[in-house]
DNA sequence: GACGCTTACGTTCGTCGTAACTATT
DNA sequence: AATAGTTACGACGAACGTAAGCGTC
């Protein structure tokens, strides 16, 4: 048995069992693959893969249960690497943050400037996509730490903290008939078009159920992945705009009225999540303690270590 | 990196920082070893041990978290390892149990003949030491399974869950004067010279604490590993034998007579441990099961993977 | 001088990639 | 016919063991 031979599995079966594909990602050839594959299960004395004829068409019982301990092995060399690194230069190395375009946007500009300068040396790369993705970016090792509103809290290889709270607003036109509806209900919403997120963005299923819960089924003209194109089509007059408030700007979204909706969307937790397991670099843990308040660096490196449960709000 | 790489970092760590032992112990080269540890501390760029001048001194800081990460590295692999031999043939094995004498002698017999009935193709081999000796078997790889009433709880290692409870009794030659010592006391005990347990064995310290809370220092005639050597000293009129109450045989023991000590010793508690995260085979769990009343081997998967916790009493 | 790690070197074994082959869609 | 995996084979490289070298105790 060898590293190699792991590292090919994992692939294979993170691929969906398609090797050629799995074998050209790992810059390598196909026969290759298939050969070191073979001598593995040979090696264990169990399949790993079913296949029909010559295809991979299903993972075997004890094929699921060797694939998670072959990922668990892969991270564990991951967090040795970790270690040289963090031994090399604690100050210096890459950070990745895999986000939403809100925590992009809105969230994260302070903590970043605060960050890169205490560690200028730090290379930080912000991938974006859906809360689905970021957690799959991270439980693959492709990313550090994922910061959403959604998602996060359902990975069980992740450990995910919540980092602070927020509310969904309404925003309309400067002068629309809404800003005059005191208080502002869901009943009165409902009566225009709704902007809003994209299905599993940013506190979108809460949007969905407040409505519901009510009996309403507003009509949804248009939506959007970030809050800022959301945004523009609201001032286009296209419909009744919902986000985050905290991507409101009184001064530069002069053209639009923020009305506050506490009352009438749950408060959204955003939370920030890594790799249950993690051996996360100094300034990883560090830039977590910074983005959430109250906790430590310390207290990070007990979440990763797995204490084993989520920390719970 | 390769797997090798791993295995010679842990069996030099393990070995007290000696290359040449370690080689040997793996049976090869010495030069082989201690090449593929600077191959592997050059691609991690952390040292792993200090070296003075051609010698191997100490483990650096980076040093102990990479080797603490290759245990877990190398842990999953035999974890895979067991995931095929399970899937070879779920009846047929090893089972390596490593106890003390008086568990070997009066504990197991009776769950021992069960399992062998219900698996007869396992091979069974039973190990033999003291308390530290048994965890570090286990935590080593060497042994399946520890039963003991001392240390095993001590090691974060080890997954260690309370079997059952016992007490112990005082043995005196037929016809001695503490037969007639009513209510017993470990005042009328302690007038005599002790023969029992040695050091860290079956309860030994919880019996030096009894006496040493009543301010009594009585005198130890004899101590030994087990309670059959003990018994024929205490038969022989060496002392007043103080063993595990289950040791003793109304039959075959008729020449002493056995004094029930509930009263003057605390309960034990007789503990069975595997390593944390271990993936024990089917029967290994089964075997729990079998000696430990109302622990499905269902539960005992779940501790295995770390509920984290130990079970506790 | 004995022990213990490192350096040097030649052999062997394993791995990789190309090419040809076979089966499935 | 195209896609996907296996078998075959030759080349390269890495790891191993032996032998010699260098520091320590």
């Amino acid at each position: 048995m060898n590293l190699q031979q792991l590292r090919y599995a994992a692939e294979v079966g993170r691929r969906g069992l398609n090797v050629s594909e799995a074998a050209s990602a790992l810059h390598t050839s196909q026969p290759g693959v298939s050969k070191q594959l073979r001598a593995l299960e040979e090696e264990l004395g169990a399949e790993i893969f079913v296949r029909q004829g010559r295809r991979l068409t299903a993972v075997t019982e004890a094929g699921r249960e060797i694939l998670a301990g072959i990922g668990r092995i892969l991270a564990e060399i991951a967090n040795l690497r970790v270690v040289g690194e963090e031994h090399a230069n604690q100050a210096r190395g890459n950070l990745v943050l895999a986000v939403t375009h809100t925590q992009a946007r809105y969230a994260l500009p302070k903590v970043v400037t605060a960050f890169k300068r205490r560690f200028p040396e730090v290379h930080l790369k912000i991938l974006q996509g859906s809360p689905h993705d970021l957690a799959k970016a991270v439980v693959d090792g492709e990313a550090d730490i994922a910061i959403a509103t959604e998602a996060l809290a359902g990975y069980g290889e992740l450990v995910s903290v919540p980092a602070y709270q927020w509310h969904h607003g309404v925003v309309v036109p400067a002068g629309h008939a809404l800003e005059r509806e005191k208080p502002l209900t869901l009943e009165a919403i409902a009566r225009y078009p709704i902007v809003t997120y994209d299905a599993s963005y940013t506190g979108r299923s809460a949007i969905d159920r407040s409505f519901a819960r009510r009996g309403l089924e507003p009509e949804i003209a248009l939506t959007a992945l970030d809050s800022d194109v959301i945004k523009s089509y609201a001032g286009l007059g296209l419909g009744v705009g919902i986000i985050s408030a905290m991507a409101y700007d009184a001064q530069k979204d002069r053209a639009l009225a923020l009305l506050p909706a506490d009352h009438l969307f749950p408060v959204q937790t955003t939370r920030v999540a890594f790799r249950r397991g993690a051996r996360l670099r100094g300034f990883a843990a560090e830039f977590i303690g910074m983005f959430v308040p109250h906790l430590t660096r310390e207290a990070v490196g007990r979440l990763a270590r797995g204490g084993g449960d989520d920390f719970v709000i």
